[in-house]
DNA sequence: TACCTTTGCTATCGACATACTAGGGAAAGC
DNA sequence: GCTTTCCCTAGTATGTCGATAGCAAAGGTA
């Protein structure tokens, strides 16, 4: 509808609805954003409460949106609320101890899947017997990196060495030609 | 109307829909499937052709849908096919020469994507400055694999050495803890 | 030529997920 | 009480995904 854009993708084209394998969605995304501004807050004091309006305008995320995001986050002990005038959101724990893979599952669910299965549950027959092992190792390797980063690391733009190695690869930032 | 997954049902649940921020989805986990009885008839000779429906048979796949997979594979120049009576398919490449970040882009597009955007696209304000890095070391993870595996690698049962270092991470193989 | 086989293409379908919005209700604090 | 803020359920628009049907086009065979 309102084709809510980014500030950064002026004339590029467009790739409507859901693209991409790896696909992250709103959900994770705006997630993302609201917990590093409660990293900030926490940083200040970790008791702090931010309000749930303060964070949507900040990051200019869907105000109702977020709120539900906000809601399943609390309900996986990543963040804490509180009711009421002077009521808002924190973290519920500390920013390092919390991964990227914590709250993409905690929004989206698994991280990986198979036509919908586990990877580990999908049989193949006779040429196509070690598919299942390619699958298994794309899931290792999201859950190294997702597993890997806290966000500490990513509010203080420190990531682990392997992560920046994937990073400084030549072509890293450049999409593949199609 | 609980869609609730049931935790012990090992054997035939779907899982409900799509799931998964890595999905591999039906065309592109059928795709490998058929390319790997095409290597297996590449082995042979690497110009016999085989039927779409000896494929969709061999691998238990249904075959109108598979017709579709295989045309988007000839239209990106990865099998060649013949009409008529002793028609069918075959690789138009050398099975070390077809990786499955081609395969996958091949049938669904870009690898990854954030909110619909090319991870590269997406902008973030203040505190959540750097969460741009993380998406594209995600996408760099996923190309880093799958760009470095090929069919004949999968046939072969042979996968680079930093893949089955993946494979060989303690808890690889089994799904993490809800 | 007529006929059969096999791929090529388009259109269509139902089911479901995604990205929201609406409109309240419940608690916390003054 | 009253206000502020989070909590919750339901609904909607849009699109994708997985799959099927039907027919056209290309190639071989009699």
């Amino acid at each position: 509808m309102s084709r809510v854009v980014q500030p950064g993708n002026a004339a590029n084209e467009r790739m409507t609805g859901k693209n991409g394998t790896v696909h992250i969605s709103a959900k994770a995304d705006y997630g993302m954003r609201a917990l590093l501004e409660l990293v900030a807050a926490y940083r200040v004091d970790p008791l702090q409460l931010v309000k749930g309006e303060a964070i949507a305008t900040a990051q200019q995320v869907p105000v109702k949106f977020l709120e539900g995001i906000l809601r399943q986050l609390r309900q996986s002990g990543i963040v804490a609320s509180q009711r009421g005038a002077d009521g808002g959101y924190r973290l519920d724990r500390d920013p390092s101890d919390v991964t990227i893979a914590d709250v993409v599952r905690a929004l989206d669910g698994p991280l990986a899947a198979v036509r919908g299965n586990r990877p580990e549950d999908v049989e193949y027959p006779g040429a196509s017997e070690h598919l299942r092992e390619v699958w298994i190792a794309v899931r290792a390797a999201m859950r190294h990196v997702l597993e890997g980063i806290s966000l500490e690391d990513v509010a203080l733009n420190r990531l682990p060495s392997d992560v920046t190695e994937l990073l400084a690869e030549p072509g890293a930032w450049q999409r593949r030609k199609p």
